[in-house]
DNA sequence: TAACGTAGGATCGGGAGCTA
DNA sequence: TAGCTCCCGATCCTACGTTA
């Protein structure tokens, strides 16, 4: 039983004028692709599936061995490069201070996470997790969305997710690099960048997209992402790859489960991910 | 051979969020 | 609050394949 994604498509289904200063000309957006909201709830979930059960992530943190972080910044010691990875589960920092999210469970309302009844008991049971510095990362997880513009967003999410990994293993050999490619399937998309005026006052622009092809295109361009099967190997330790149908017209955003998305089997499938990273954790750092 | 369509790479830039 | 970074869609351009 897994929570991730359907708490992620549960949040981003009710529109959302940002967090901050709101968004352009008063609109509210379920997907904005200039707010990193989604990778974070996506994140979250991802995090909140590894916690729920019954593992050596789970103990680490009900010991107070390790805690999280976000943002935080890894650097590829081979060639100097910077990357700020979504959420890293670490060995335990000092607490961070003058911060909005000073826990896991406080990223709830900071980013306006919707949980069902159940899944705020299950958050409840959890042992405090705080938000601290990074000593050293155990984990680091970086996800990446393409709605729409498939044909433009394919070697960009290629790129950032291949530097990703880069950046995490030049950072910290060991750590266990997870990637997340999240894509859409809706055969329209309304960008909010492609309406420069109030929603309601003009005519709508929709980009019309060519499904499945789109999707079915990205999903073969992110599965050619390396992948590792070591301490030493080049690639991510665990890739994941969901599909939603987003319209980002207020339609409900859906978990697309049927021929398009990952099989039940495929390394891909969320369920398999979240089983490989807890997998190699409990092998890798059995220790600390 | 020219015209057209499509795919993919390079670059740009608007908006959100973070930090000093 | 200004300045910066990050995210990722928009735009432009080139290469290549297809068709008349």
């Amino acid at each position: 039983m897994s929570f991730g994604l359907q708490i992620l498509v549960r949040s981003l289904s009710t529109p959302n004028s940002g967090a901050g200063k709101g968004y352009a000309y008063g609109n509210k957006w379920q997907y904005h692709p200039r707010s990193d909201r989604h990778s974070k709830i996506l994140c979250w979930g991802i995090a909140f599936d590894l916690l729920l059960r019954d593992n050596l992530i789970r103990r680490h943190i009900r010991d107070e061995k390790t805690s999280f972080g976000i943002n935080h910044t890894m650097v590829d010691f081979t060639n100097k490069r910077r990357k700020d990875l979504d959420l890293v589960i670490c060995q335990r920092g000092t607490p961070v201070s003058g911060k909005a999210v000073a826990s896991f469970a406080d990223m709830v309302d900071a980013y306006e996470i919707e949980l069902s009844q159940e899944e705020e008991k299950l958050l409840r049971q959890l042992p405090a997790i705080p938000h601290t510095g990074v000593r050293s990362a155990l984990l680091a997880l970086e996800a990446k969305a393409a709605m729409t513009e498939f044909g433009k967003a394919r070697p960009r999410l290629y790129d950032e997710l291949n530097s990703s990994h880069q950046a995490i293993h030049g950072d910290t050999e060991a750590a266990i690099a997870g990637g997340f490619a999240l894509i859409n399937t809706a055969s329209s998309f309304v960008s909010p960048l492609r309406n420069h005026w109030k929603i309601g006052e003009r005519k709508t622009d929709v980009t019309k997209l060519k499904q499945p092809d789109e999707a079915l295109k990205t999903v073969q361009k992110v599965e050619q992402l390396p992948r590792r099967a070591s301490i030493g190997g080049h690639g991510f330790d665990s890739f994941g790859i969901g599909m939603i149908e987003c319209f980002n017209d207020g339609r409900p955003i859906r978990l697309v489960s049927d021929a398009l998305s990952p099989p039940a089997g495929s390394p891909f499938h969320y369920d398999a991910f979240i089983e490989r990273i807890e997998t190699i954790y409990a092998t890798r750092f059995a220790g600390i």
